[in-house]
DNA sequence: TTTATAATTAGATGAATATCTAAATAAATA
DNA sequence: TATTTATTTAGATATTCATCTAATTATAAA
């Protein structure tokens, strides 16, 4: 779904007059003038709003007798949120993006109002807050032991443990008592 | 969450800029300039988006140094739409709807085109249409038997039933050849 | 405490849109 | 084919709202 298509679906979901029609229509199918009865709303409205949630792939219609029925389209309901607010289907995006998720998850739960609650005791997510905290780092910039251990107390106390971890994950390099950003790989 | 509150969500996810805005946010927090800078707006029009996505509870912020970090409240976008949509609604609500659709149910397969196609055998569904055929008269005024005949004959052809049922049901009552709507109880 | 910077608020404006009435169209039955 | 009934379209109106500029407030650093 296009970032277009979504926000027309997203459109017709923010209308009460619309979430009304759509909750009727869970139930069972419906005809204009059926609606307008039960929304006390002229059929010409009905009719206008149901233009739209057929435009935005939200419901289908067919005819019966003298009426024409309208009916859910009820994948569209069944998808979450977040997958059509990021439409990159693409797996690997997907892939980067759950990876993402996972690292935000881990971030949040570590870190309050910028400082680190408590070093991680499973090795994947202290590597997580490493490369966070090697983010206020700059790449290609050369850091005495004294400026290191001032920008990591700035996160926790501990800043012992920290830099020597960083140093063991091959975060930061240090060689004659300087450090330094390692290069990604 | 209650309608309301779907519609403020909603409302937020229908827009280009809002969407831009939490795609960002997927990835990492955020604060206004840095999105104004990506997103090619004022500072003022982001932070009024901000506002928005916080009422709706789609972000929540936290103070770091001398940023604002906007935060994606992810519990919120995996959610599906239909379970937002069904959510609310109380029980009383509920029931009152399904005895509704139901009364609308019977009128719909016993009525055709303004007239009764057979007079229910089923006393419930009787009375259901004895109620609809009700709203052609008047509370308050008084008609003769003949006027009677002639409004319910209207809906079907056997309209000595129909008024003898009517008085029965306590619908409608008589006095000396006139006939008047009962006050509802 | 002063200064610099980030964020919000206020007011203005133009565009979008939900709803109605009235008229037109489409479809089913007689 | 003529007629009835359901649905859609057109036009009008009032409201909502996204965005900007300018001014104000809040916060961090000096």
């Amino acid at each position: 779904m296009s970032e277009t298509e979504a926000i027309k679906l997203f459109k017709c979901l923010a209308d009460r007059s619309r979430l009304q029609i759509l909750k009727s229509l869970v139930k069972e199918d419906m005809y204009v003038e059926r609606l307008a009865g039960r929304l006390d709303l002229t059929p010409a409205t009905i009719s206008f709003h149901l233009k739209k949630l057929a435009d935005a792939g939200a419901v289908t219609s067919y005819r019966s007798q003298y009426y024409t029925m309208y009916s859910l389209k009820r994948d569209v309901f069944l998808s979450r949120i977040l997958d059509i607010i990021c439409e990159e289907s693409d797996e690997a995006a997907l892939q980067a993006r759950r990876e993402a998720e996972y690292r935000q998850r881990v971030i949040d739960s570590f870190f309050e109002y910028g400082r680190l609650k408590s070093i991680p005791a499973q090795r994947k997510k202290e590597r997580i807050i490493l490369e966070e905290i090697a983010k206020s780092f700059q790449p290609g910039m050369v850091y005495t032991e004294r400026e290191v251990n001032i920008i990591i107390a700035d996160f926790h106390d501990d800043f012992c443990t920290i830099r020597r971890d960083m140093i063991g994950e091959g975060i930061m390099q240090r060689e004659n008592g300087k450090y330094w950003l390692a290069k990604e790989k």
